[in-house]
DNA sequence: TAGATTGTTAATCGATTAACAATC
DNA sequence: TAGATTGTTAATCGATTAACAATC
């Protein structure tokens, strides 16, 4: 594959690409097109394209694209054509919400296991996962070749467990602490904030 | 205040400024440097003093910044210097989350209530606030003058009780519901999405 | 064929970086 | 004063858009 330039902005809309296709497809479409897409996502058709076209042509002028076609081609693209095992870390308030989400699974990821280091929590039946205690985290991560991984504990304790992630191979981080981490260029971490995006939009209110 | 560029992206980073000088602060440092923010943020200082300088000058040649200074003017540019009342929707599992969580207080946002229209919900105590009837909203919303929303409801019914919310005046929504929604202009969605987030890094896996 | 839409090029627009005078 | 760091300018870099030939 060419990568003639960085595409890191543009990896980060496909996966709203999919998402809509999915959308449009549970409408009942078969077919869509740049300008469909762009109206719905807000965005430009030229831009749909431009994104597309860095990875191949995958439509058909004056028709548009599959929408089963495109996604499966962008499932193939972003590797989300398989499943991805994760470990959720954090069975808190928060942690128990994501292990109770239904929406990884259809999408390629499944949680694997939850951790948790409070005694009073390791054990406990969380969705169809027990708790199980940081200790066991080097284990399961070995046996079952984890490499991706949810962080859901307090802020406080974040820089620790992500640097024991790293330590264990683990190159992909869902970041949910309020904190910046500081990792190796080769991991990667995303971050969700909600304080962030509300100071965010306060600068428009 | 003038506005020859648009700052949207870099309205988009001054959170990340704000959360970082408080880690800072936290650490026992009173100054901190373009360098010192850019090195922990992983970006560049010529990047944080441009950011800045597009609101005003807040630093000392030689010496560098302030950090509860250069909090309150951030805080300040933002509108953060002050609290906004919010409401919730969806008393699931992570609208229960979200209920308890500790850290929007401190930060400019407080819960005002919280709502749901499943009955057997209703009524039910989560945190220190009871779950309203989705009937209840355009009254509390009216009432409290409520002008930013937490989204927490699946993706079928987010459009709906988005539109919901642009009706009663909300311009501001933190959405975890994974779509896209349609919103005027005028109103911002902030959005969340877990996978968005995991697809994304699965690219680079 | 006529109409529609893609994929792609070139132009435009905007964001980041490098460099440095100003100054603490 | 010497050293450090800001705020700002100009240069560079990268992303978006407009336009259109190709073609279904």
């Amino acid at each position: 594959m060419l990568r003639n330039q960085s595409p890191e902005i543009v990896v980060g809309r496909l996966p709203l690409y999919l998402r809509m296709l999915e959308f449009l497809k549970k409408e009942g479409k078969l077919i869509t097109s740049s300008q469909e897409l762009a109206e719905r996502l807000g965005l430009s058709s030229a831009q749909i394209r431009k994104d597309l076209s860095y990875f191949g042509e995958f439509g058909k002028q004056g028709t548009g694209y599959n929408i089963e076609y495109l996604q499966r081609q962008l499932r193939e693209i972003l590797h989300v054509d398989r499943v991805w095992e994760m470990a959720l870390i954090g069975a808190g308030d928060l942690g128990r919400a994501l292990a109770h989400y239904q929406g990884f699974v259809p999408e390629g990821f499944r949680l694997e296991a939850i951790f948790d280091n409070a005694p009073k929590k390791i054990g406990a039946q969380v969705g169809d996962l027990l708790v199980l205690s940081m200790s066991e985290l080097p284990r399961v991560v070995r046996e079952k070749k984890i490499r991706v991984a949810i962080l859901a504990v307090p802020a406080d304790a974040a820089p620790a467990v992500a640097a024991t992630l790293v330590e264990l191979g683990i190159c992909a981080i869902l970041n949910y602490a309020p904190i910046t981490l500081n990792v190796p260029s080769g991991v990667r971490v995303y971050h969700l904030d909600p304080v962030v995006g509300l100071q965010n939009m306060a600068y428009y209110l």
